[in-house]
DNA sequence: TATGAATGAGGGTTCATTCAT
DNA sequence: AATGAATGAACCCTCATTCAT
């Protein structure tokens, strides 16, 4: 319905209004997932009307993806190499302990991923691949996160069972309401699952 | 007169009706989750009208919990006393191997548990009670299963772990398109969380 | 949807349920109009199917239609002779009076009639031609109630000014959660609008 | 080169198009009341799609008072302070019989309240507040206008009357198909109400 | 007498998208 | 950079009605 002129439209700049559509729809996307989430909610929330958001997105689908790539650039940017690995350092344990780390002072990230990871298993949803891609990536690297702790046929089901862990205790750390603390939980967790390193 | 032997009956019994579109909506809530899926979905695959899925289930919010209620009435019927330890019985690590090798034949069953426990984590979800007493629940008997096994102050950490473990080989697992055997991986990572238990 | 086997359905005997059909049908439907009412809600209110009530009405149209003759039936012979005028006799102010009395007792049909009267208007409606006959019998009747009071050529704009007046004080004191004395009302009208008629 | 002189154009100003669908609006809403108008007939008199008509109403409710504000809207601006009595000036009869006159020139918008006037007396009806108000405010009105001819404590009474008067004539008025002249009945009544008041 | 299954039509509303401005 | 008009498709749901039981 056409609204009352309101305030003043204060422009934005593009790169500025990206960021802060980005921003609002992780936030949805993370609560209602990608068939929840409407871009009517998210010009809601930029102030912006629904042909606004998409002037500076696209579509939907683009969102979604550009809110991945804009994750996963920010990421990059606070806390480089984190889940990158190229060069030929060996990343460890405490590696793992600081993803965790990072991930339990940001709740929504948590939550985007979550809620995106499973969604996602559907092979016609629109980050189907990325998810995919993702997995193999972050299986491939906790592998190399353990090498030096476990023998060499081992890594692979331990590497899978850090992730699983890791994704579990985050979702039960989101439905109970953050109600207990993340990272003492994996630590207690790891010293289980692989005691001789705790030393 | 003897009529006709019955033309391929068209019209259906009640309880016969209902498990059809309880199927039907089983397997489309397992791959799209709630926001995801349409009654009109639902009906397609029961070659009924909308009006006619809906004359049955009442509402797409009734539908989803019916849908839950009748797996657990299914499972409580096809392996009796799984979830539930009513009596005095000391349930231990074999429960949860049977649990693990039951959802391994259950792959649509595993699906649905997955997206609907993530989606539910909004609290507007229609089934977002029922997952958070359901987990509640399941923690309990886990950490009832493990309690021979650690000290009791232990008991509760072990059993979100064992939980979180499971749920994520589970999702690992449908993600590679079910490339790995389920069951040995459980085992593989109890073997090294509750190693005493082994033998 | 189907509903529990509820209490041991109590058959009634065809007569006494037509009645209470009827009965729940002029409650709604002064309520809100043909077009707002339903058939379900009826049926609720009887503690019927939607089915069971078409069953003794036919057809929402016909139960509209039966409901009107209902009253009149029942009108007829609670009252006998307030709204007919067949024989010689000469109906006078007392005989509107009367009307306005039996009235004031039964709001709910005030309100049936104050809706359908008005929603009538329209052509198409299925009342309409039933409410253009009424309007006819009750002016030609008011005209000889007065009759006796004002000249003859007087005789029709008066009964419509009575008319008109009955209608619309009901219709003020329904609205006003009949907060005055509509018969004390109605004799202050016809005091002043027939003065000498008064004594 | 200057563009083609703007063909019959399809896309109206927003002013324009929401005049265009409060007309249509009025008019079945006039006919068949709130309950039984829908927005689709509405759109297609528009040469709309029904979300084309929402687009510019919001809500099948939103339209019905968004009708009953243009309607007030558009009364003050073409006879101002006929329904108004905000300064000190004293209104009289000729107040009323100059807005019965009005009214005997726009049988469309008399339909529209009466209709509304009477569906609304349902307690959940969306325009059940408006008319509540609005009847308050026109005894009070009507209440001034007769101020100079009856007593302080027949004026309440009387306004009533005058009110009953002219909705019940207005109906009658309607139901005949306008086969009488609605103001010189009104006079009629009123020489009959009022007697001294007609010199 | 009454129900239960099923339908077809229609209800209002939401949504993503296009296009001109 | 952003809006506003408009659409087409989909959504869930309600309704009156039919038919077999």
């Amino acid at each position: 319905m056409p609204s009352e002129p309101t305030a003043p439209q204060q422009r934005m700049r593009s790169a500025e209004r990206r960021r802060q559509i980005l921003d609002a729809a992780i936030e949805i996307v993370g609560r209602r997932g990608y068939y929840g989430f409407s871009v009517q909610e998210v010009a809601a929330r930029c102030g912006l009307t629904v042909a606004g958001v998409l002037h500076h997105v696209g579509t939907k689908d683009q969102l979604l993806l550009a809110l991945l790539d804009e994750r996963d650039r920010r990421d990059a940017e606070a806390v480089p190499g984190l889940l990158a690995s190229e060069e030929g350092e060996r990343p460890g344990l405490a590696r793992l302990r600081a993803l965790v780390a990072r991930n339990s002072t940001q709740p929504e990230l948590v939550r985007l991923y979550s809620m995106l990871r499973t969604e996602s298993l559907y092979e016609e949803h629109p980050a189907h691949g990325y998810f995919l891609a993702r997995e193999r990536r972050v299986l491939a690297l906790f592998a190399r996160c353990v090498a030096g702790e476990v023998g060499e046929e081992e890594a692979g089901p331990v590497a899978r069972q850090l992730l699983a862990l890791m994704g579990g205790l985050e979702e039960q750390w989101l439905r109970s309401g953050r109600s207990f603390d993340l990272v003492e939980q994996w630590d207690l967790a790891v010293a289980r699952l692989l005691p001789a390193a705790g030393r």
